[in-house]
DNA sequence: ACTTGGCAAGAGCAGTGCTCTCTTTTGTGG
DNA sequence: CCACAAAAGAGAGCACTGCTCTTGCCAAGT
């Protein structure tokens, strides 16, 4: 093995264990992340995690991609049997499992954006797995004839949505696509409610709320 | 007038003005709020800040219980007449229009919840404010005929929803109460995932989606 | 006139992100 | 095998943060 890749092998290991214990840390501080703190549970210099990442908002860039490839890669491993409706209620519930199992890396990812924070480049690709997923399933169901096309969009909204039919699911009828969209961030919103304490003292059968608000979304969507 | 009362009031108008700073504070730096820079901003050492408030945090919590105080009063403000669906429409505006001209404020009290920051009793009856109006939009709808009652909610869930009913919106029927609950989280969703950057280099049109998305929810509903 | 209570200021502590310099390690080409 | 260059680590230091403690001051009330 040549040597650069054996440095490189040696580096890739140190960075998965420095975000690693970000991780850890994530769960219990929060989004304001300590380097310093970081640093001492590795028992090295802070100075030393700068050869890794080259500032704090760089390791919370990848704590953010990791976050983004975990939940895509939870909503792909859902069920992919059954009608199109129950894909889709499969994808709503592998997101907000993973959302109970991750809470902080959640927050990370769907909460406020941390101030100053610019999302770089990176982040866009990873963050648009669920969506896409979403998006297949309901082009596919269009082309089987199990959705309703419902009412076309009108004006300037109705242009955006055919570009974004066209690159994201083609095939797919441009209201279709404006209502799969309205049902991501209606569970976006299902999920960052339950996380963030809004349904406290209120709702405490939180599963069966979500699955009654998806459904209400794949009705929304059209599914026979 | 009395000492007391002018020393009191000396004291409201400075620890309006400490707010108001960092409010100021706030629209440029995020969340992360620097008490020592409000302090220098208003010409007085950091310390002095803290006759007004105990801690940050506490800070914070004064700026969360205005925020959600301006959004509760925009959204009583916004228009009181036409159908119930229009009203409902109407209070969704409102707090979309807020929050655009609010964004940080937004971010605050809907986005992910500051680590270690525990919300105090004090914040959660302003937080209910919009969703007590919607809640009383629907009950006056149901009550005049002019939504449908649709499917009742069985098991636990239906239970909650109708002591939920019973407090908030007396004469609901429970899965009303749940599908304007589930309305109200989809309009934070779509307000959060607009400001938040999810729409970026995708929808331009936002306030016709928003408003796509928001009459879904209202047939959802069952707004006649 | 005098006391007292609220207010402000300043120093100080422990922590932070980040940079700079210096030293050690280490893989490798001669 | 060994000298060398590149990579990695360590430590000090800067400017900043939240928060506390002590000190001084000034005005209101007896």
């Amino acid at each position: 093995m040549t040597a650069a890749s054996i440095r490189a092998r040696v580096r890739a290991e140190m960075t998965d264990e420095i975000k690693a214990v970000a991780r850890r840390h994530l769960a219990t501080d929060g989004a304001n992340l300590s380097l310093r703190a970081v640093a001492r549970d590795l028992g090295m210099a802070s100075s030393a995690v700068y050869r890794y990442f080259a500032s704090r908002d760089d390791l919370l860039t990848a704590l953010i991609i990791d976050a983004y490839d975990a939940v895509g890669a939870a909503a792909e491993e859902s069920a992919r049997t059954g009608s199109y409706r129950d894909r889709f209620l499969s994808i709503c519930h592998a997101v907000r499992d993973w959302a109970l199992a991750n809470p902080h890396e959640w927050a990370l990812i769907y909460g406020s954006p941390v101030p100053g924070y610019q999302a770089p480049r990176d982040t866009v690709e990873p963050a648009t797995r669920v969506i896409l997923q979403i998006g297949a399933i309901v082009r596919d169901a269009a082309l089987a004839g199990d959705v309703e096309a419902g009412e076309p969009v009108a004006g300037r909204l109705g242009e955006e949505l055919a570009v974004v039919a066209e690159h994201a699911a083609q095939g797919a009828p441009p209201q279709l696509v404006a209502r799969s969209m309205g049902a991501w961030i209606h569970l976006c919103g299902a999920v960052s409610a339950e996380l963030f304490g809004q349904l406290n003292n209120t709702i405490d059968e939180r599963r069966e709320f979500f699955d009654l608000q998806m459904r209400g979304e794949a009705a929304t969507i059209g599914f026979r």
